[in-house]
DNA sequence: CGTCCACAGGAATGACGGGCGG
DNA sequence: CCGCCCGTCATTCCTGTGGACG
């Protein structure tokens, strides 16, 4: 058979394969459902907080925490979205705009999208932050609005960028003469809040909302609701959605992760041809998304992160014990000749062990050893047949997964 | 009980490519 | 086109430190 036979089979097979999937995108986690079940007081309470907008006074700066999958986004957006409608009704003039400050970066592209979406333009790059808050301030002003911000993942911004953002929007109201600020932040870490100043502090949580983390049986009303809008009738087993759900709460009660599942279980359950989704089908999205995820993160990294991965793991077949800081540098420093690349510091070779770390792909812990020193023991969280796999089609990096390091034989202090 | 190893990890500074306004 | 500022990556220099060894 050739490729197109091929391919018109699996195309073919696609289309004609209506059993599985009713409506797919009902399971993707930006996806924003009619209800939100077991979040009615956090809508409740934050439609009150928000409410005076619509009589032209400015609402209570607001707090949210909850850790990922709690709802927090999806109340958020929910409820922003439906007083959007209201404000219309009421012919009052009311924007918000949502940023996720994650994605964003840093706090001029923050800024910078605040700018786009009251209308004023803002180069990529060029400007001072400074200069592009003033844009702000007086685009804003002269708009007449009462403009909600909601800061998304905001954890992420003030944890690399500290929490300047937030002072200058905290404060925007002393300077704004005909249009009004409200906040809403919303953070994945509970502890945020000792990382900020206490007056930023006082000012942004007039009001907090805490998001619990959902149960196994709050996570499956959840998964309910939405696998009756994704799949027909009885194409989905109540064990496969118990298991979703168990796993999800397990993990730390996350709806998304539960979502992902079930969304991956059924198209593992398409691809089998199976008219039912069952237990071993969730087993098997399990596997899948966690392969996906450790192969797309090795792929993204630098040149120089997948040159220290690789000297972790050229390290972790000769040691029974964990590599430690200096031995991945001297490795790393022998797979940078190779290549004919100039090798960066320790300094610098130690904090992409810690990124890599905080990707999860190594495990990097602070150890003591006494009259030995100090260092940091680093051990591969990722399968020696996996890391093979993806590097064997690289063509700079292949022969490196291969290499003997001289290190090692000098300092053979392998096996036993 | 002090010493001293082998680093950790913060701060300051520099190189560099991109993109601005004038 | 110039001078300037940005964000990012990296280097240099630095002070700090847990605990086995003597």
């Amino acid at each position: 058979m050739n490729d197109t036979n091929i391919l018109d089979e699996v195309f073919e097979k696609f289309v004609g394969n209506t059993k599985t999937f009713k409506n797919r995108e009902a399971l993707r986690h930006d996806y924003l459902p009619d209800r939100l079940p077991h979040r009615g007081e956090q809508i409740k309470l934050l439609g009150e907080t928000i409410a005076p907008v619509l009589k032209g006074a400015r609402g209570s700066n607001i707090f949210i925490y909850g850790k990922t999958g709690t709802g927090k986004t999806a109340v958020t957006k929910y409820v922003l979205t439906h007083l959007e409608t209201k404000a219309k009704e009421f012919n009052a003039p009311v924007k918000f705009c949502y940023v996720n400050c994650r994605l964003a970066g840093t706090e001029y592209r923050v800024f910078a999208s605040l700018c786009r979406s009251i209308g004023v333009s803002i180069p990529f790059t060029g400007l001072s932050v400074g200069e592009v808050f003033d844009r702000f301030r007086t685009g804003l002003d002269s708009s007449k609005i009462i403009f909600i911000i909601i800061l998304d993942e905001i954890d992420a911004l003030i944890k690399t960028r500290g929490d300047i953002l937030l002072y200058e929007l905290t404060r925007i109201n002393e300077v704004l003469c005909n249009s009004k600020v409200s906040l809403i932040g919303i953070s994945n870490d509970l502890q945020l809040k000792e990382f900020l100043d206490p007056r930023v502090l006082s000012s942004l949580s007039e009001e907090e909302i805490v998001f619990r983390p959902y149960d196994a049986s709050e996570l499956k009303n959840i998964l309910l609701e939405r696998a009756r809008l994704a799949f027909p009738e009885s194409a989905l087993s109540d064990g496969a959605l118990s298991l979703c759900s168990a796993l999800a709460a397990a993990e730390h009660g996350d709806a998304r992760r539960a979502l992902d599942l079930l969304r991956v279980a059924g198209e593992v359950a398409e691809r089998r041809d199976a008219s039912v989704v069952v237990e071993e089908h969730v087993r098997e999205a399990e596997k899948h998304i966690e392969h996906n995820r450790v192969v797309e993160a090795l792929k993204n990294l630098t040149l120089h992160s997948k040159l220290v991965f690789l000297s972790v793991f050229h390290l972790s077949r000769a040691n029974i014990h964990r590599a430690i800081t200096g031995e991945i540098h001297e490795v790393y420093n022998e797979l940078c000749g190779e290549l004919g690349v100039t090798p960066l510091t320790q300094r610098r070779v130690s904090t992409l062990v810690n990124e890599l770390d905080a990707t999860g792909l190594l495990n990097a812990q602070v150890v003591s050893m006494g009259r030995y020193g100090r260092t940091k023991k680093i051990r591969l969280e990722v399968t020696r047949t996996l890391i093979r796999e993806v590097f064997a089609n690289d063509n700079r990096l292949g022969r490196l997964v291969k290499y003997e390091p001289k290190y090692l034989s000098k300092h053979a202090r392998g096996g036993s």
